[in-house]
DNA sequence: GTGCCGAACCATTAAGCTATTGGTCCATGC
DNA sequence: GCATGGACCAATAGCTTAATGGTTCGGCAC
């Protein structure tokens, strides 16, 4: 596809043809577009029409540019791994549980005063994912999805990434071997209930109720952990 | 002084030379030891002896060894600080406080669970030094090292890093000029009998009374934190 | 044989250097 | 007024190089 633009170049113009890139996703995997340079010459244009258009782009939340690096398509992001990483490999499942024990209940608490309506119909339909009868795995990928989504929605950065450190360490740690996840039929309907029980709650504003069924919901995880590594050490 | 050995060198000759060494301080500001090669080449004695006698020292604590970097003296650094420098930018400081009050209740709780006789004295010896008449800024130093103590009792790795980032950006902040911190004597004694409140629900084991405690601390540093913000605004 | 030394080699790290890239400013021209 | 091209700055990534801990092996003394 040719970018270049026609005689009646304006910054308009330029705006669309940067985005009609990034949204046919003809980009190299990690999203990188080319350079403000080398736009300006593919399109025809000045630097500073390029720049005027990447701002409009970075506002809106398209893109993300980070001087000496480059411009990238997308969400800047976490920065959160190589921390994750120093821990994981000494990481007990009971103490990234606890800590999931600290964090989480604050975190429904903060979201319940956040939620918007359309915030609570996601948690619903995540949770109503995480309750359909696949296999294990994908369970754990949307139930993780939802506490994740929770986490978001408290909207406080720090906790934020905070969350996204202890989350990168469950998912990192060695316990992804030990878990036998003993998730009969009744857990399952158990951890629904209890995720029904979380999104309830932060619907009516109810923080306290949140932080206390997310409580609940951690607490019996943490049971069922404790049960299944027991059983894998008979 | 010469560490060099005679000749009835053995391994724990070479121990005792580099730990006293490192026990009388002289080293260069970071810790850093010589390298091992530099190490044999003193002692007069081989590469394996030094390495054993350093792998004695790592596991007793005193030292820890990075391959491609070298030996250093004392604890390895938590590497928090690439992550707190993303997040302070844009930190407000009603966000970090309300991040605190998430956290450090859940801190306060496991502490109740797990601080030792010893813990305790350590807790109240800080708090004496926070509450004495200096100057803000000592004050706050000895505060900090408070809630960090706690922290730190709590001995969960996990929450512990969270906290240390926590800290960073409270630390690393702007916030660091807005704190007009009104610290009045009343406040510096209510901020005492807080302090007391906590370390007395530690020491009963109650870790509901102790995160309780601490809550209300940290509600009232954000009242504090509040209107002496308001009251930089006019 | 046991234990140590010396040497060599590997894996990782840090530091320095260079090219690249976004960020900014300015003179010029339309 | 506004866009252009150019120049420069600041930050970054990639590369190279030297240094360091980690490991292995042959040799030697006891």
């Amino acid at each position: 596809m040719n970018y270049a633009l026609n005689s009646t170049d304006n910054a308009a113009a330029a705006l669309a043809a940067i985005r009609q890139m990034i949204e046919t996703g003809k980009l190299p995997a990690n999203g990188r577009l080319p350079t403000e340079r080398d736009l300006a010459a593919e399109l025809g244009c000045g630097r500073r029409i390029v720049r005027r258009a990447l701002d409009a782009l970075e506002t809106e939340g398209l893109i993300w540019r980070k001087q000496g690096s480059g411009t990238f398509a997308g969400q800047p992001p976490d920065p959160t791994g190589a921390l994750a990483a120093e821990i994981a490999p000494d990481a007990d499942p009971l103490v990234v549980m606890e800590a999931r024990l600290c964090i989480e209940p604050a975190l429904a608490d903060l979201c319940a005063k956040r939620a918007t309506g359309e915030d609570v119909e996601k948690l619903r339909k995540l949770a109503h994912r995480a309750s359909q009868p696949l296999d294990a795995d994908t369970a754990e990928l949307w139930d993780g999805a939802l506490h994740r989504a929770i986490a978001r929605i408290a909207a406080n950065r720090v906790m934020l990434t905070a969350f996204a450190l202890l989350d990168e360490v469950r998912m990192g740690s060695d316990w992804q071997e030990k878990r036998h996840r003993a998730r009969s039929p009744e857990t399952m309907t158990l951890y629904d209930r209890q995720h029904r029980d979380i999104i309830d709650a932060i619907e009516r504003r109810d923080g306290q109720a949140a932080s206390t069924a997310m409580r609940a919901h951690l607490e019996a995880l943490s049971e069922n952990l404790k049960t299944s590594m027991e059983s894998s050490t008979e």
